[in-house]
Order: structure tokens, then C-alpha cells, then sequence
DNA sequence: TCATTGGTTAAGGAAGTACTTGACTATAGG
DNA sequence: CCTATAGTCAAGTACTTCCTTAACCAATGA
């Protein structure tokens, strides 16, 4: 259940630590994400999210520690009770990576209109 | 590469047809997702979208079948080159189940501020 | 105190992922 | 026609992921 840590992508580009990998891979998961939406309504105990899932606790244990190793769940034990409660934070960091490509689309349309509009001339696609 | 289907994960409620776990799984992937910006910024060729990318033509293919999967990018064949282009709706399906989540989450802390400031009764920690 | 509840650890296995190499097909251009 | 370009197919491999069972420990609470 580990998640490995990759040689850069692409040439000379940083690559953020691969957190994004992290959070996408931890949301790639129907169990995680619905973990997500149980943790959205408020801080719950481990048996109380393993409690609708169809699986062993062992296994919900180790959904849990996904979604703490990228940072997008906390929990903290007291007595014998572990609570878990989620970090928004990380998940915006998903979220924002998505808006900005959709508004990056959004501004090459609104280039692509106004170039099909008003000017005659012939710039690559490849410029737009 | 393939992405298979599994069984539902919470009881008695539907997973969508898992295609937020295989766009998610599509984007946990640095490479594949250097790609979507790269698409985002205009179509390209296949071997244009390997260019900067240190791996073989086979692999890139490869990622290519995943995105096409989710249905994150369509690509088409006009003589010998195959030319990609994104599909921004899918993008915005992952965006979607973030920002409900993190509406939902802004939503928990109106009421909870609510609650504090202005009701001394005794409402469950669950209930809001 | 002692059974129960809540959680944890370790080990193992089936399936999936991210590559590779090698061989191969189908255009495009000279 | 012939070579280079662009892409494809198949097989193999190392590693990761998701889940299981079988212990096990540590707080409750009667």
C-alpha cells in the first residue's frame, strides 16, 4: 500500500514533491473517496468509517494511513478510540491543479474566438 | 494498464460506474498528467506529446490508452499520424466532486458557527 | 479481574501498473 | 521503388495496490 516516489517526469521540470500523485492515487479509490465524504460531515472513530464498508478493518486501517501519507486525513488516538478528521487543505491542492487547467482551456478558447473573429493573418496552431 | 471494475464499495449505493476512480487513477500519474497540460494548451501528435518525456514511444502509447479510457482525451488517426486532443467535461467531472466536497465542508462550518454563537441547546456533534 | 471493544501488526497473495525491448505495419516523400 | 517517419502489437518484468487471515495489545466497563 505504499506509494513510491518517481524520477522526474519531464526534462528539467520539478515536479512538486509528487504530492499531486500522492492525493489523486489516494482519490482514485471509491472506499477513500466515500471515506472522504464520511470525514467531510464531521471527525469520526475508525470503527464508525469502517462501519458501511464491506471489508476487514485491517484493510480500512490501511486506507486510513493512505489518506494521512498525503496529508489529506489526520487522526489522533485517545484512549482507545482513533479519531479521524480531514484536512481540506490538500484537498483544494487537487482541486486548484484541475481549476487551473480548466480556466488555462478556457482562456486558449476565448484566444481561438477572438483570433477566428478579427484577424485574417496565420499564426500556428501551436501559438494559441 | 488496464483499469478494471469493482464491486460497489459502500452498501446499497451506486460507485457511478467507477469513472471518477479511473479519471482520478488517470491523474495520479505525473507523466499523464504533463500530457493534459500539454493538451490543454492545443492538439498534438503522438510523438509530439513524447517529446519531452524520457521514456519510450510504447509507454507513452500506453498512457495515451489510459487517458483515452477515462474519456479524458480523444485522439484520432489521419494518415500516419494520430493527433490528441482533450476532452475538458471529464476534467471537470473530477473538479465537480471537489469543490461538492469542499462546498459541503464550508457549509458544516456555517452551522457549526452558528451553533456556537447563538444556541445553547444540545444538538449531536453528527447532526451537523 | 476478566471479557469485550477498538485498534494494530505482520505476512501473504491476486491483480494491476508502468515501464522495457523487439518485431512489425503503414504512410509520406524523394 | 525505397527509406525514413509515425505509430502499433506482444511479451516480459519489477513493483505497487488492495485485500485477506491470524495473531496481538490496550483501554473500558460490568
Amino acid at each position: 500500500m505504499t506509494i513510491g516516489v518517481r524520477r522526474p517526469i519531464v526534462k528539467d521540470m520539478p515536479n512538486y514533491g509528487g504530492s499531486l500523485d500522492r492525493v489523486f492515487q489516494a482519490l482514485a479509490d471509491g472506499t477513500r473517496r466515500a471515506m472522504v465524504e464520511r470525514l467531510i460531515r464531521g471527525p469520526v472513530s475508525v470503527s464508525e468509517l469502517a462501519r458501511p464498508l464491506e471489508m476487514s478493518l485491517p484493510a480500512v486501517m490501511q486506507h486510513i494511513q493512505v489518506l494521512e501519507a498525503c496529508g489529506l486525513v489526520r487522526s489522533e488516538k485517545i484512549g482507545r478510540v482513533r479519531t479521524c478528521r480531514i484536512e481540506p487543505d490538500v484537498l483544494r491542492t487537487a482541486e486548484d491543479w484541475l481549476a487551473g487547467q480548466r480556466t488555462s482551456w478556457e482562456r486558449r478558447l476565448d484566444r481561438l474566438g477572438d483570433y477566428l473573429l478579427d484577424d485574417p493573418g496565420t499564426p500556428e496552431e501551436g501559438s494559441l
